[in-house]
DNA sequence: CATGAATGAGTTTTCATTCAT
DNA sequence: TATGAATGAAAACTCATTCAT
């Protein structure tokens, strides 16, 4: 029996505030995370009204919902340049990696990050949204890996989805990593980075790695 | 320091007593997470009353502080069964992947490791702990991988470190993917994984992996 | 006086305004109550945005009193009629009954005439249109009574006020009783109370109520 | 998964404490009505904090309910006495109708009624709870009636039951005659009330009754 | 040592009302 | 005249913390 559709006169003005409300609420959400951030406190950082807030959104709950629907955008930026780039797509990527360290070390963009998991974790909502978007991620990955520049060719490698698993997995930890270890070396990181990289998708591995193994033992 | 230093008269009981409420916090946290777990709750799980819990923590915040601190000892204890291990040191670590990859695919316990890094992000206290923590496992691994049945021998590996970091942040990394990717296909994780830990630890990677590259290439 | 006087540059379109508004009110009031009914959604009943309503009314304290006016037309029309009709009125009345009976059984209408007391009850304002109707009503109806048609001549019965009020009562009990009693039996009720009215109004009741109570005994 | 049960160590003082709480609250809604009645304000009315009244009701509109629930003991009070008086039944009761208009023209007590109405009207576990109170009321005096005391014999007066509506209709209805007619005439009422109360239950009406008018006409 | 009654500041959310356009 | 964006003062409810017993 609610009125949900607030008509708004101008949605572009609209899109504006929300967009306010969200950037208020990504540095509230970074600073205090989502629970201890007050509804106050994104008013106050936005510049409007708490009560305004609830014509752009329907709880502070929706408002975490649209913050991660939005970042999960900057993923897909990262992805598509990634895809745009000329040349074999492994160098272009072994290349970037210096650039996944920086995204995932910078301590601002973690501790934000890091709550949106926490949430996620407890959140089915937007748990479903970040699945969905890293899906999206995965499937992406896989068909550039597959695709006309990519080291494989389809079908070639049947454990690709659990490599591609593992690459995420290796720069989502490095949201962990920077922040347990704050003297982490991140040229060294990337070398190590760069050439696992290349072992992961560059052809596989299994054999000559545990040769090499043998080799030395 | 604090104007109200409490005195124990039984130091012994009392150390029992945060152990009750440590444990009680434990499951609360598991169960709803740091925030939403209300110490009301942690008094009934731990069978005390709300107020004599101040007898023993100053504050929730305190709580969460010795949680932090207890739960270092579970990697510790991790690092302290590896070292035990007989044999080559890599072997046992390779062999012991999957012990790994269930810990940090674990969703309770992974909703509650990232509430902790989450709340890191924010907390210099609680970021201090795990930080030592990390410290820790860190330099005992280094030692281990140095040691008599590690595969390196002092200061050959010049980047050992960033190893270590790349290694510990692979795990770090899956608390991460088994929240993002349901259908994570943890055997396929567990060989993959398997391999590029040999790669990381089994040699010096560099100069051979950039061959297989320029094999390839 | 309020400092407030809205001129309206045509106030023949202003009355229309005013009429729009109480006529969404009444709706908003049926379905909600007074209290749960917003001013957003009998804006949006009556088609004009929130600001412009108060163009009309000064705050929604005066739509209520304004909306209390009108209804007290309601109850004179229904007078209106019983008195238009030809023959003994006392026939008609009773041949009424089951009208009056509708009426004040309806649970919606008899809901927001439930809160109208209440708020009468409270609030001053409300009150004294409520009752400056009522003393309309029953003196109307005294008049009826002893006009032409009535079975009573001027004077001839000095408690007929109290027999006004306990008619009154009985209709107005109804409300409540609709409401406490969901299986009441209307027809059953119906032949009750039209018995009732004519020992009330028929002719003076005290003596030979008591006979035949006498001759029971 | 909330806790439900709030174990009070001495349920003799949490009973004064919830009674205290209702009487506050019988206060608060009388001067203000239920909606308007903020729990602020009934905390201070009842001598404790906002907060505190939350360990003995779950929820202002349990605290309704439970207020509503008390009120009916009141009601069968009444109907206890009126069962316990000897001689016979009618006479009691026509003895004491003039407590039963000064119940009903009580304005203190008549605006919380009202409230009750009111809210019952839009609120169905209050709904009910009144509901099965008048249920009970009926009923209990529908077995007075054809008891040893009564008039009746048992099965002697198929619509007892409408009688009894309307009997207490006629008292409900005082509620809000009492509020409409601030000069109505207690006493005249009172002898009107009493006569109509005799011919209701007295004996059979409607023969006779028809005949009267009859007659008249 | 131990309890749990009590507090009060803080939370999200709603809504009558105002005002720039 | 008319709009609806914007405000801010409530509201109900929660919970870490204190304290008398």
């Amino acid at each position: 029996m609610k009125i949900k559709t607030k008509k708004h006169h101008c949605e572009e003005k609209a899109a504006m505030r929300r967009c306010q409300v969200l950037d208020a609420a990504a540095n509230c959400f970074r600073r205090k995370g989502y629970h201890a951030a007050s509804m106050a406190e994104i008013a106050r950082e936005s510049g409007m009204s708490a009560g305004h807030i609830y014509n752009y959104f329907e709880s502070k709950e929706q408002i975490i919902q649209a913050f991660v629907h939005r970042d999960k955008e900057e993923l897909f930026d990262i992805l598509q340049k990634l895809q745009a780039m000329p040349g074999p797509l492994l160098e272009g990527m072994i290349e970037r990696v210096d650039y996944g360290i920086e995204h995932n070390t910078d301590l601002e963009r973690g501790a934000l990050h890091l709550e949106m998991m926490a949430e996620a974790a407890r959140n089915d909502k937007v748990c479903a949204v970040l699945q969905a978007g890293d899906e999206v991620a995965r499937s992406r990955m896989h068909a550039m890996l597959t695709g006309p520049n990519g080291p494989y060719s389809a079908g070639e490698c049947p454990d690709l989805e659990a490599r591609i698993d593992v690459m995420f997995s290796l720069f989502n930890g490095l949201l962990i990593r920077s922040l347990l270890n704050p003297s982490l070396n991140k040229e060294a990181v990337k070398a190590v980075m760069q050439d696992l990289i290349r072992v992961l998708l560059g052809e596989p591995i299994a054999k000559n790695a545990t040769k090499d193994l043998e080799g030395k033992a």
